[in-house]
DNA sequence: TCTGAAATTGATGGCTT
DNA sequence: AAGCCATCAATTTCAGA
């Protein structure tokens, strides 16, 4: 599918403004609403938007705490990796998992309410998903920036 | 704010589809459409809700790289790292910055087109900012998991 | 492909329980 | 706080340019 200048500004106004009206929407990108609200769908179905989420802030869902785990596997064969993916993209805590090309297997985005919360976490859910060899946290101190935005 | 279980309904509804039209929403909370909307306004108003956004699927919009780069500076004294978090927030690649408890200083996430992209936007952006002592990216294979849902 | 009008459907706020 | 109902506004479809 090929974009146009038009295509960029809608979803330019869609990732910032994911609930935007229609009418409004239109008028930002200088169409009128039938033929803007024809290329959403189509970017919609085309799968360019993948879908619309409420973005939520963590700290006051009481989430006070990411981490980065990177883990290693006992091999690197397709077995041992795909099991442990399946494992991890079913744990709602894991935002994010990073297969690896270098020195670790995999690298782990994980939320979680506290230090406590993720130690528990990472003995009951990470630590016992099979083919883990060892895990290694790093603590951010501070989120400087999360966006889900990407630029065009 | 003290949520209860409905309002936890709504926010997991909201973050799997942001555009639900709130007559929907409020049949599967199970409520009637007044009481559900009112509810959202006052989780958008407390900022639990921090916004909504269209979720794009980067490969489709030409960027087919993720890098990760750890970054260390040459000191970590409040002017260079606060300069640094004012410069790399404003570069729309970078899509996270973490500012680190342990080893280097920042872990930032980045995207990009390709590599030859990626090796541009670090000599000519990244590398640029004053403060950087050194960087070393990591690149994954593979994106199991990118979630902006957070469990609740 | 866009524009503009018409019909359907949703949002929203006041009032009652 | 939630439900009901009336009003207003937006979405969506379709004919014509």
């Amino acid at each position: 599918m090929k974009l146009d200048s038009i295509d960029h500004r809608i979803l330019r106004v869609l990732q910032k403004k994911g609930r935007i009206q229609n009418l409004e929407l239109a008028k930002e990108v200088g169409l009128s609403p039938s033929p803007c609200l024809r290329r959403v769908r189509l970017l919609e179905e085309a799968g360019i938007i993948r879908g619309y989420a409420a973005l939520l802030d963590a700290p006051k869902i009481g989430l006070k705490l990411t981490v980065f785990a990177r883990v290693w596997l006992t091999g690197q064969d397709v077995e041992t990796t795909d099991h442990f993916v399946q494992q991890v993209i079913q744990l709602p805590q894991v935002v994010e998992c990073h297969l690896m090309a270098g020195d670790c297997d995999f690298i782990l985005r994980i939320v979680a309410a506290d230090l406590d919360a993720y130690r528990q976490f990472q003995v009951e859910h990470l630590g016992r998903i099979k083919g883990v060899k060892s895990i290694k946290t790093e603590i951010p101190m501070q989120e400087c920036k999360l966006s889900s935005e990407l630029p065009l």
